[in-house]
DNA sequence: CACGGTATTTCGATACTCGAAGCATTGGTA
DNA sequence: TACCAATGCTTCGAGTATCGAAATACCGTG
């Protein structure tokens, strides 16, 4: 017996993330980008370490040939770059490029006053996450 | 300057979302279907009047050439149809089929089974719900 | 050094998304 | 009434995205 709140949190995060989406797509455009692109420069993070294909792969629940053509996208643009990994050079890391810290940076703080979450407060937004990340913690 | 919660929730709703989708895989294929072709059948509540094709589009932020297609891959598989809108000839609108009832159904409730927000709990979806309402309703 | 296993890429097929152009219908206006 | 700009939808063509199967390169073990 689910819980009468259930279809309408799932369709609430759905409604926002599509819209975020949606909101970004100028920016987006202005450098040739795209939801797809866009998510795989998200989940760069130029503070952590370069992350393999397989991690990225799982980042972004998709499959190793989808990530293929993504990074494809990424380095025809100039954003990013495969480096082998010495430790096992099977596995290659992908790298951010000057211009892709750049245009990761202004896209990321577009999408983050374009989200429909920025009209929460902080007070809002601090009793949101912990929520959130116990359900992304489930899994 | 954004809130310092703001980019973990935006994460975490990418990632509840992406989870969702990638969970239900199976079953989505099991009726030969997509993540696009399941938004389609989701936000066509059986309870509600049945939209027409332009606010089916506004509902699934898309333009009218992709929710042509989408519509197209639904009436292939026996889900949806489409009927004139008798008060304005120019408008379709969408209606399940008695399949189209059966596959939603089922569906729907196996997205609900499947998403990670069904780990939390009564009263953390309760507390949920308001929060990504008012999101949602800022736009 | 052979061999099964792993990381990635290539290939081919299907699905998705969009802008531009076209068709039918509507509502306003002269 | 006759026109016509606007609206709802579809078609078309092009680029993007996603996947399974097969190929390639490398790893570790025996």
């Amino acid at each position: 017996m689910p819980t009468p709140e259930l279809p309408a949190v799932v369709a609430a995060v759905h409604d926002i993330w599509m819209r975020t989406n949606d909101l970004l797509g100028q920016a987006l455009a202005s450098h040739n980008l795209t939801p797809a692109t866009f998510q795989a420069l998200w989940v760069l993070d130029p503070a952590e370490p370069p992350p393999s294909m397989k991690v990225m792969a799982e980042r972004l629940y998709c499959n190793a040939p989808n990530l293929s053509f993504i990074t494809n996208q990424l380095t025809d643009r100039g954003l990013v770059e495969r480096a082998v990994d010495p430790a096992d050079r099977r596995s290659r890391v992908l790298l951010l490029t000057d211009k892709g810290r750049r245009v990761r940076d202004e896209l990321v703080r577009t999408a983050l006053e374009k989200t429909p979450l920025a009209a929460l407060s902080d007070e809002e937004l601090r009793q949101l996450k912990p929520l959130l990340d116990r359900a992304v913690a489930s899994g």
